[in-house]
DNA sequence: TATGAATGAGCCTTCATTCAT
DNA sequence: CATGAATGAAGGCTCATTCAT
């Protein structure tokens, strides 16, 4: 249903991504629920036959937010994990790349969070949920190469849990850059299990 | 409209508490705006009337939840902040605490995160917000006596981050106790900020 | 989540048939498709909520509505086929009965009618369908032992048509009776195709 | 809005009647109500504005299969009533006409059943109303001539109740042809009612 | 007291039709 | 001429809550 012709296709696309970004931002306010599509429609400046040209349901939203935050990170990650920076270097990077992501999809990231309870459980999200594993292994291999670890799962689980928690209190412009941030929770990891630390 | 006599207040009090922990257990596991008053009522074996003796409305349970889990644990940490414990020991006692009350807590942990954009931006939902801040102003307390830090903000966001993320993962009885997880996460702020580190 | 108690649960019954017999009234006015939720409301004086705590869907009263006309109707043929009456006396009796139905029912049977395509094509309708097979196998068995044919399916079709035609044109308390309209056709089929016919 | 040119309009009609016979076919399959345009629209692979040539709206099309499926037989029933045959001869060549032209058209007769109620009672159907008792009064007559009745209406709607549910079960290219049919049923009321009878 | 029928605003979605391009 | 994006009223349905019994 969306045009074939490559020059509206384009459009289409671009008017699409522009929709799944304001109703990401609306949803990361109040809420997917809590959020009617009356509020989208507000949001969005099109009326409710427009909104359903570009997605099917409400639920699809929600689908685009995620692949829009997955998709380029994991291209970016596993292009510096293939990369041959020295181990140490390869996890810094990789943390920068992440949190630089995340300060340009906070919202995107905040209603990921707010949804995970579904996207972990139900079936039909399976695709989301691979891509986050996959992910995350691709973190898993950089903090291996980087460090030695006691218990390696639970250095893994630390991380995941500082990065996204990061979008709850990170503010655009504000005292701390996403690269400082990012540099914070790398250098706690080295100290803690870097090769070179003790 | 709770009974006032001691003895059948005690009984309604205890009662209500069974009926919020089912209730937080349906809610961790569908999420809240997902999970209507039919299901509370299949889940607590009550009929609407019964339900809304204990409570006036839905979100009271959300409301109960978050006290259920917060209170407890606000009043541990402030014992253990006015202990006279050696720094180090304070922190890693301090979270400590911590995990077990979320281990006896995962299914109210996880509402809480799920709904934290609501308590967080909801002028009604002072009330746990401030019990939030003041418990994380113990941790920040016991944090700024245990460490040195070029950062302390980004030290304690990073641990905040950790902790909270656990319930997502954290499965009693597995691998990982509650202490040693609780010590894995200590063991690495120490080991980059404590005061022995380097 | 009808009730379970059995006073409760005969109300409830009670007040659902009523309901379906509006319902089916207004729909053999309009037209299923054509007759909206809200002119259900108004023909049953339910509101919205009320309407749904009898069925779960719009069309569950289709459903109902057939089974009212079909249930019946098969239990009484099955007694007519079974009983050892001389075969055109049967046929005469079944087909009085048939007739007493229908004008008991015109307006199920009308809508019966309408919607006999999809009745007739969808999978979920089977349950109809089969209802209306072996009603119309018994209407064949007393048909065979009644007369001797050339083509017994021709002349099972042409009285099926005959009858089912009915409802378009027949008005209860009209110059002609349900009875006399069933004799009609009996004598119509006798004189076509009775042993004693020629 | 159809082109005045001869040659063009030539072509339009030829066009539109296509449009009309495939969507008569999609309004037999799945109900004119259940049909949405979208399915019209891949059903004759016309674009939204391509459709809205031909139609001003949907209901037209419902309007046009009624007029393709009445006019030639109206036309083809004034033809053999005029027309001297003994009035045995003319009823039958009267009904094998009818089914000849419902074989020709079984979707057309399919969707005029559906709709029925639509057209028998909206004023504005008026036109295809009157068609169709022209052609019963066609019929009648020709019956009157064929027969002696007991009562000649009764006669007659159980004519129209076995042709008209005819496209319930036929199937061209079947065991039965459409003339078989035509005959099965004429012979069936020349039995009953026939000057010869008896 | 406990029940569950009833409420009715609001939900998400559909779809026949129009009209700028 | 042809396209397909946009319209927006109306559709069927849900659900937290109340209250007569």
């Amino acid at each position: 249903m969306p045009p074939t012709r490559p020059r509206l296709r384009a459009r289409y696309d671009r008017r699409r991504q522009a929709v799944v970004d304001a109703c990401a931002h609306v949803f990361a306010e109040r809420g997917y629920h809590a959020t009617s599509v009356a509020v989208l429609l507000q949001a969005t400046g099109l009326t409710a036959g427009g909104l359903y040209h570009y997605v099917a349901a409400k639920e699809d939203l929600l689908f685009l937010i995620c692949e829009e935050l997955m998709d380029p990170l994991l291209e970016r990650a596993q292009a510096i994990a293939a990369a041959d920076d020295p181990p140490e270097l390869a996890l810094r990077e990789l943390v920068r790349a992440w949190l630089e992501h995340i300060e340009h999809h906070l919202d995107h990231m905040r209603v990921f969070q707010q949804e995970r309870h579904v996207i972990e459980r139900e079936p039909r999200w399976a695709q989301v949920r691979e891509k986050r594993l996959a992910f995350e292994a691709i973190v898993d291999g950089v903090l291996e190469r980087a460090g030695q670890f006691e218990d390696r799962r639970l250095a893994l689980l630390a991380l995941l849990g500082m990065v996204n928690y990061t979008p709850m209190w990170f503010r655009p412009g504000g005292r701390l850059s996403a690269r400082a941030v990012a540099d914070g929770y790398t250098d706690q990891l080295l100290a803690a299990y870097g090769r070179s630390a003790r």
